[in-house]
DNA sequence: GCAATTTGACCAGT
DNA sequence: ACTGGTCAAATTGC
């Protein structure tokens, strides 16, 4: 309510795991109406000694437990210029499996998930535009997932993308390096901020979302 | 001792 | 009045 306000959002459905590659702080949980499981907020844990201002949702969905709907909502001003932001340019765009820039110049670094190897896609939105960046370091939750789905909505939702059920199929996907880059696979919120944030923009086939 | 998590309370929007 | 999001004190783990 109040952070979503109207706020657009990025969801992303994922399995395995919750983390990003970003640093998040739980502030709360909470039991929502029509769902069985109980809603994370997060925050990033730089909240507070740079005020970044980025948060987000999980919720693990009813119907299959393994799957959790990420949503977030502002954009990370943390990671910038700093040493995620290194890494970043250090590594290559070699693989960006995961993470999808939505438009900022520099590729947002990112990193989905760098601790964790396993982890697959994230999408972050915002509305302030600013880049997004990574971190190094992940902080792992105890979710398992073994796929994902990436799902953009500026309102509610969406539906689920194709892209999910090519993911489904790729059952296991082993991360290649545990520390995958951060660069990899960036999406620039910035686009997501100027445009409409349709799913179109995402060519989920063209993404490798997994790996 | 410090930092992160948990959890109940409070607040805002509908 | 109800629901959802955030705050903050208490608790727990490192």
């Amino acid at each position: 309510m109040r952070a979503s306000g109207g706020e657009k959002a990025a969801r992303v459905e994922r399995r395995r795991t919750a983390e990003d590659g970003f640093i998040w702080r739980k502030y709360g949980q909470k039991e929502i109406h029509n769902n069985k499981h109980p809603r994370l907020y997060f925050r990033c844990t730089y909240k507070h000694d740079i005020g970044c201002p980025a948060t987000r949702q999980v919720q693990q969905a009813e119907d299959d437990p393994s799957l959790y709907v990420i949503t977030y909502f502002g954009d990370h001003t943390c990671c910038q210029g700093d040493a995620a932001g290194a890494v970043l340019e250090a590594e290559d765009v070699k693989m960006q499996p995961f993470v999808i820039n939505f438009g900022s110049a520099t590729a947002s670094s990112g990193s989905p998930w760098l601790s964790s190897p396993s982890d697959t896609d994230d999408v972050r939105r915002s509305d302030s535009g600013a880049s997004g960046s990574s971190q190094a370091v992940c902080s792992p939750e105890e979710f398992e997932v073994k796929e994902a789905k990436v799902e953009s909505t500026s309102e509610d939702s969406q539906t689920v993308d194709p892209a999910a059920a090519e993911l489904s199929s790729s059952a296991d996907f082993s991360c290649a390096s545990p520390a995958w880059d951060p660069l990899s696979g960036c999406l620039d919120w910035d686009h997501f901020g100027d445009s409409p944030f349709d799913c179109e923009f995402l060519d989920f086939d063209a993404i490798p979302l997994f790996q």
